[in-house]
DNA sequence: CGGGATCCATAGTGATACTG
DNA sequence: CAGTATCACTATGGATCCCG
């Protein structure tokens, strides 16, 4: 099979799905993107991805969130059926989240973007300084 | 190889990628995604990694973008590298962007994602709708 | 044609203080 | 412990007009 025509089809797959075929106002995929495109979703998946974690763990573990943006990081993962929330009626009171079947599988995909970070951010730097020289 | 452990580790790896071992000011995984998470910007990419294309093809073909905002984001993946932008001395003036090779090793992770969110939208819609229906 | 400049609305984010 | 409430600030995004 000629790669050339495989890929240029798979491109157009791609930005067919993420202009949901000239219906931009309603795109799902751009949705869902949307809805852990976050500055801190992805990375709660990802520390829930390890084991369930309780609130005041979480805040432990990621010092530079804020608890209003930990509550409310929570509350949209939860919404979005990636994060359970169990409630143990304790005194005082514990909270433990987790991921669902569904947050669960955003961990490859998720994966697959880290690594390319990753492997990426040298040039991407490299290329922000030679711009930004070239400008000045 | 026991696939549970395999797994955990895997976790693990990409949690401290995303967290830079503590260090969570100065981030590069975060900051690599960060600059590719606005509203435009992988969808541009997409659009350019079938071929490359002039600013106005760009506004016809993504037409609930405005044009201060092609503008800044086309000018930001520029600046990370990710986008080429060639000037032709024409009359009037013709402007065509392109990816770079960095621009296009973006393809395939991004392509995981878009598949993903694909897939898996309408369970996200559905925990959306049950969650809003239970706190009604 | 391909922008730049300006103004404005909204969403995201954070600090602080308070509560069941 | 696990939140809520309030306020302030910044970032993002859009509308409009202008220009070489």
């Amino acid at each position: 099979m000629d790669s050339k025509i495989f890929n240029l089809k798979a491109k157009l797959e791609v930005y067919k799905a993420m202009t949901n075929g000239g219906n931009f106002a309603d795109c799902p995929v751009r949705d869902v993107i949307q809805g852990i495109s976050g500055k801190w979703s992805s990375l709660l998946v990802m520390a829930l991805a390890e084991k369930p974690y309780r609130f005041g763990e979480l805040r432990r573990l990621v010092p530079d969130i804020s608890q209003r943006m930990l509550t409310q990081t929570l509350y949209d993962l939860q919404r979005d059926g990636y994060v359970h929330r169990e409630v143990f009626p304790t005194k005082p009171p514990s909270v433990e989240y987790s991921l669902t079947d569904l947050g669960r599988s955003m961990f490859a995909p998720l994966q697959m973007l880290v690594q390319w970070a990753e492997l990426n951010h040298d040039a991407v730097r490299a290329a922000r300084a030679a711009f930004d020289a070239a400008q000045a």
